[in-house]
DNA sequence: CAGTTATTGAGGTACGTAAATCAGAAATTT
DNA sequence: AAATTTCTGATTTACGTACCTCAATAACTG
């Protein structure tokens, strides 16, 4: 049977309360002593009971998410996850609160993770924004003993403990590497329809796009990239003036949101006319696209498994467990009309 | 405060024993009572701390994999993540055991089932074989109210709880409109390397594809399939030969396992007349293919996250809980060389 | 060596639930 | 109405860990 304890404090010949003041980090043990459990816990390969003592002490795990309060699908999608996470984690010994602020707008996270910290939460995640100030806070957050995790938007170089979401720049190139071969052979140019070049992961994409269409299909001219603030309309009227003034667009790659416009575009054309397509997120409107044959591919990230990701991380963060890195790795989905979910 | 059993009994205006009776389905309580019972519990929006509950319990869920001794990259790396997961189980209650059995033998895997029923385990998880008896044994395991899952490889129509492994029609599908999207406008023949069409994901990946290039993609002719039974050095000389006879072969398929083998036939041409490949399972060989751009893209299952899908359904089922589909739905993987992990 | 401090032991209570026993009350049957 | 059966309450122990107190011992200090 598994190890307790009470089997330790056997095996070491000291009392319970020597154990736990080892296994507990608390002061009053002799090094020799200290050592001596140490031995029997790895000897006997004792592990503790995480539920037990979440039990014994009465803990419920306080986590906060701070959400951007963007009204694009992803980002509803995003909330509605968090949501479904509240409803369950009722079950476990999790309480989490949300938190909405403005897109884009790093001082107003700074603030709202400054009020968060004040509440002394377990642990926090959030959609960073890359800013010195949300480094620096996040310095802050960690030295008060707050696991953090960024969600969706990563903020390397901080002091986060860890980060779910994609790879944007993989996200890109794996763009190119279909868009090389779906053109394979056929030539001419490719549009790049971007969000703003103000978001990291916007730019992270484009950077995988380019630099893979330049090594590997340097016979596919790529166009300069429009900025629709991922607006639908503004996107739509992009596209649709882009395609008439170059009749020979074979390929566009939509690497932010407000695809609707987009799709709007290219219903309008002619069928045999219509270049591939490869758009990000899967929404309901770019999944009616992609079985309809106006988009062919739909690189994705699942929001749900974000959230679940960041928790599970947080809570073996707050643990002090360790986590298991391939389970953690949000993969990016792609998404044919053929391996629709 | 989360209620808890004390607040129940409160509540109702009944005895702790008799909540216990009520939430364990334990006979001696009149309906009246036990609906006022339950009419506390909803009020109150009682959840049970299964924590607690499997503490009072000192249960340990004890679940037997049953995996075929195939010696295929795939297989051995399933085998290598049950292990992982049998080391990481210690620290919840879990115990595993697991049992290899010769592959595709329907009387091998019965005989094993049996063997484990007599155990009583409190699930199964197994890679089918599709066949009237493991139906049947199937049947008898739920029963005797052990939870059984189906890994990797489905047993549609039978009685187990669920099936931890991707859709393989929709595998098939996906590498169809990848392929037909790779070749348009280019035709050409298209080869197709099967394992066996015994096996049940072989024939269903071929179904899959075969479908969507006949419907979407009727220009590309198909060359009769190629059984190399999961074999390396057939499979190469298959392919090698396939090349010989059919110079205009523009595209293939290999849906089974033995890529080294369709590997050296590749290498062995030159690079401009390489075909377009598209392979399952991203094995050592059909990483580095993949980075040589030997192959152009690899649809891949992730065998961790099977088998911990597997043990977290296997776990729920046993504890009566209902599980997130969305989150133990195995995808798809698609990788280029672009998105490697 | 007495006095002080640092360790250690012994024991208890608590967390929320399960499971058991036994006595008593209520309902049902005879 | 008595006997029997069915239901209910009260109480206890247990699971594995955390955390607390108090007493006892060991190790140092002056």
């Amino acid at each position: 049977m598994k190890p307790t304890v009470h089997d330790i404090a056997r095996s070491a010949g000291v009392s319970l309360a020597t154990v736990d003041r080892v296994l507990n980090g608390r002061p009053g043990v002799r090094s020799i002593t200290r050592e001596r459990v140490e031995e029997a816990i790895s000897s006997l390969g004792y592990v503790r009971d995480v539920a037990a003592a979440n039990l014994a002490k009465g803990r419920t795990y306080s986590f906060t998410f701070i959400l951007p309060d963007n009204d694009n699908s992803f980002m509803i999608g995003l909330r509605d996850e968090v949501r479904l996470a509240m409803a369950r984690s009722g079950a476990e010994r999790v309480l989490i609160r949300t938190l909405t602020v403005p897109p884009f707008d790093a001082e107003a996270l700074v603030a709202a993770l400054e009020t968060v910290l004040e509440e002394q939460p377990a642990g926090i995640a959030f959609v960073a924004v890359d800013a010195p100030s949300v480094r620096a806070m996040t310095q802050r957050l960690k030295e008060a003993g707050v696991a953090v995790v960024t969600l969706v938007s990563d903020l390397p170089g901080s002091a986060r403990d860890h980060y779910a979401g994609i790879d944007n720049q993989a996200a890109g190139r794996t763009a190119a590497g279909l868009m090389g071969r779906f053109l394979d052979g056929k030539g001419g140019r490719v549009a790049v329809l971007a969000g703003s070049m103000l978001l990291r992961d916007h730019r992270e994409r484009l950077e995988g796009f380019l630099s893979v269409l330049a090594e590997d299909y340097p016979k596919l001219a790529i166009l300069p990239v429009m900025e629709a603030r991922d607006d639908a309309t503004l996107a739509g009227e992009l596209v649709s003036s882009a395609l008439a003034r170059h009749p020979d667009i074979a390929g566009i790659y939509s690497l932010g949101a407000g695809n609707r416009g987009l799709i709007r575009a290219l219903r309008d054309m002619k069928a045999e006319r219509r270049p591939r397509v490869i758009a990000h997120e899967l929404t309901s409107s770019a999944r009616a696209a992609l079985s309809e044959g106006l988009i062919d591919a739909v690189l994705n990230q699942d929001a749900g498994h974000e959230v679940r990701s960041a928790l599970r991380v947080l809570k073996s963060k707050a643990d002090g467990l360790s986590v298991i890195a391939a389970q953690e790795r949000i993969r990016i989905d792609i998404f044919l009309k053929d391996n629709l979910p």
